[in-house]
DNA sequence: CGTTGTCCTTGACATTGTCAAGTTGTACTC
DNA sequence: GAGTACAACTTGACAATGTCAAGGACAACG
């Protein structure tokens, strides 16, 4: 092949990791191939392995970029006409529902390498602060530390699980006749997001908003 | 080779899935290799395709029987000692920790083939039932199909949100200082569990148990 | 004895991840 | 402006993988 132009915008980088993300969106990250990843991106197959490392990098920059964006969505969300529980589920769902492809990789420490590398580790670390002030906005600022953790990780694993039960697991398949899948998210949402605020208000604490 | 007496006991196909369970919990799905399942159970490198079609064969049989054992986790929990969903939770957790290979496989539609197979399928939907049945001791069997779904899908949610966390997500590296995972866990299930309880009250339903 | 079937085996092949070794162009020093 | 260094790729090679095809051994049955 010709020493391949490509050209003019061709941020490789971006290419192969726009390849990379589309294929694991539509097959999932176990059918991603290096070789199938460069000839999307339309360059030798050893070009991703120059950005990347290996197979384990391209994983880990999807990651990093991820919690990137997933941070941002937690930083843009609006507190207006919700409740921050309510808010914040609703922009977990969103995120992920959205951005398939980065959501099967971003929380699966087996295919991203031993461990995440630094830069996916700060951007992880980012977007687990941005989870713990939309918390403080549910239950004050006032808790302390442990109880705030502990109310954290609840959350996230409600948001979490209905996620991914929701993505690549068996959930659409169970729903009741006549209820439709968005349907059932909003349903499921609004019962995490009202135990939630009965859980803050039974602590004596005050939830803000709505 | 010699035509391999791979004797007395020798139930091939049980080797097979051991030994690919194995591989996985050990590694993750994403390194499952064929010949190295065949390796380990010591058969040619075409035995597993005799017994389960090709890879996505194996993954749906080690789902399949996940499923049942799920099931039976469920039928086998003891609700004497603690409230139906905090036994719920503990069951669910414990199975995922102790059945990490099973786990990481059985709510991954896109590895176990573009969809369950049959006896796939009905083992997932026999769990589901009996998930239905915790959710029902919970908030009683009065109450409407749909609220009963919503009320199972959110339990659902919550542990398999923090289970994957745990499993193969960051989870354990965001505990807070002097907090073991253990105990993390703990905090998250009674939390989850009180706010099911309270939810189970304000809706005037009387839970049964503890 | 012949057929049929299950349970495996070896052999072959295209595809994969990755190492090694170029090649091209740009930037910077002397 | 020749030399050097380095980034950004390239082609080539190789062992390992998933899977197809074609058998072989053995039991059951006619």
């Amino acid at each position: 092949m010709v020493p391949a132009p490509h050209d003019q915008l061709g941020d490789v980088r971006r290419l192969v990791l726009d390849a990379a993300i589309a294929i694991i969106e539509a097959d999932g990250a176990e059918s991603l191939s290096m070789r199938e990843v460069a000839r999307r991106a339309g360059v030798s197959h050893q070009a991703p392995y120059h950005y990347f490392g290996d197979r384990s990098g391209i994983f880990a920059a999807i990651s990093e970029e991820g919690f990137t964006l997933l941070a941002q969505a937690f930083r843009d969300v609006d507190f207006s006409n919700t409740s921050p529980a309510k808010a914040g589920f609703i922009a977990y769902l969103s995120f992920a529902r959205n951005h398939v492809g980065h959501f099967r990789v971003m929380f699966r420490n087996d295919i991203c390498g031993v461990t995440y590398n630094e830069e996916t580790a700060n951007a992880a670390s980012s977007a687990f602060d941005e989870l713990l002030q939309m918390v403080a906005r549910t239950i004050g600022s006032s808790v302390d530390p442990k109880a705030a953790h502990t109310f954290a990780f609840t959350m996230w694993s409600q948001a979490h699980g209905l996620a991914t039960l929701v993505i690549d697991g068996p959930l659409p398949q169970k729903l009741p006749p006549g209820v439709s899948l968005d349907d059932q998210i909003v349903e499921v949402i609004n019962l995490c997001s009202h135990m939630v605020a009965l859980e803050a208000t039974e602590m004596g604490l005050v939830p803000q908003g709505h």
